[in-house]
DNA sequence: TATCCATTTTGATTCAAATCAATCAAAGCA
DNA sequence: TGCTTTGATTGATTTGAATCAAAATGGATA
């Protein structure tokens, strides 16, 4: 249900002690680039930034100029609504790429903001366009990312409208799971980074809400819950919670 | 919420009659092209399909080749959970393109059905990508359009998480009339072509629940309800059930 | 260390939508 | 023409999540 988001990107985490002064390589687009194309697609990627926890990437309404990529940390997007709540749109985390709502109107449309400290790289997307007519398979490449986005939402459209609250938590910890097992984290133990609220809003449901699944799947042994730290203890099992869900395989 | 998808494409409802042969001035892509460019373009826009109602565009699982821009019709795209039951992703009509979520594996992850006869265009998207290196407005316009799609699902995505029952379909006659209008057709009267189940699987709903929702607005004087036909009384108060959600400007 | 604030958990109650069920209307077919 | 099927409406009941409320926990800081 949940797509796993870290497709988008790819997998880069073999390759991250690889060249530390460098972040292209870290960065989820130089795929299958030879030496001199990574050397182009380096003149790009301009600056870095960091963001502190709570700080802003960007901001709704925002003149978007650069796409993000994550080089460290996790961060949340979000809409405020008129009445000043929050949605989260989605969880981001390492080798992810932020900004791709702004292209349509060239503002950002959403807020991104720092769960914990974070290292972004921000690469001008007018500049990404240009190289890209000369490295076909960047094009490609960033074209199938901006198609995973979509396929992801769909996902999570397919989570909002039929599944139980139990559901959507088991499906979102799969693939927060899912999603640290790829980066080289471990799959069955990691600390969340977000509130019960944040949750809340991510799955359609009320903090309350969120914090009685969590409660139940730990009484049913499926997982440990102690505050931020999840232990899941069963992975089958949680599988299984999903129900007849597509998705998330 | 349902943001408003025509701006997907464009609106080329006021070109549509100045070259009735040609095929390709009616499609979302050749915007601000000159005669030349256009030219080029039209030797992308291969072939021309009819579907027959209840005939499929494309099947998930399916390998993808081509996108697909809608010439005249209305479709749905939905994907099929293990147990039999589809889930409805999107309703379709001219001047759109579909297709987009395929490019990510090169396999259609959703199948794409007709409400009614369509007229559709394939394009196939390696030549469109290949052209588009060389017509720069070309390829900043398609990824405007794949954006767009990116912010529209974010827009389901609240309204899945956040509205209720009355309130979600407020905001789908709402979407629908808003591109009804902008196509040149009423705004304010316009058939529905799919049932009321399919608008439930969109909107996360029963049929029973949108039968009502319906009966609750009609009851209230906003709208006139005859089967499939939809007369809106009340486009203000329409607006205003939606409540205090973003979107649908 | 004590205090404060934010977050989380849990319980009781309410409410919206799902479910179950029946009827009705329209469309397609023999 | 009547028969069957599909789709839509409406009512009664159940259920899952929201809401209201209180207590417990954790982390930050003076």
């Amino acid at each position: 249900m949940l797509n796993d988001t870290s497709l988008h990107h790819l997998d880069i985490s073999h390759i991250r002690s690889s060249c530390a002064s460098c972040s292209l390589r870290e960065l989820c687009l130089p795929v299958g680039l030879n030496e001199q194309e990574i050397q182009v697609l380096g003149d790009v990627v301009s600056s870095k930034r960091k963001i502190q926890r709570g700080g802003y990437l960007h901001r709704t309404g925002t003149k978007f100029q650069s796409l993000f990529a994550i080089r460290s940390g996790f961060l949340k997007t979000c809409v405020l609504e008129e009445d000043g709540r929050q949605q989260v749109t989605g969880f981001h985390m390492t080798g992810e790429l932020l900004g791709l709502d702004a292209i349509s109107t060239d503002m950002h449309t959403c807020d991104a903001i720092a769960l914990e400290d974070c290292e972004v790289c921000e690469i001008p997307f007018a500049k990404l366009e240009e190289i890209s007519r000369t490295i076909p398979s960047l094009m490609r490449h960033f074209h199938k990312i901006m198609s995973r986005e979509i396929v992801r939402d769909h996902g999570v459209m397919l989570l909002l409208g039929s599944m139980k609250a139990e559901e959507r938590l088991a499906s979102f910890l799969l693939n927060l799971s899912r999603r640290f097992l790829i980066r080289g984290y471990s799959e069955s133990e990691f600390n969340l980074r977000m509130t019960r609220e944040e949750i809340g809003s991510y799955l359609g449901l009320k903090l309350e809400t969120v914090s009685r699944a969590f409660s139940k799947l730990q009484d049913e042994n499926i997982i440990t819950v102690d505050n931020k730290h999840i232990q899941i203890n069963d992975l089958a099992r949680l599988k299984l919670k999903m129900g007849n869900s597509s998705c998330v395989t």
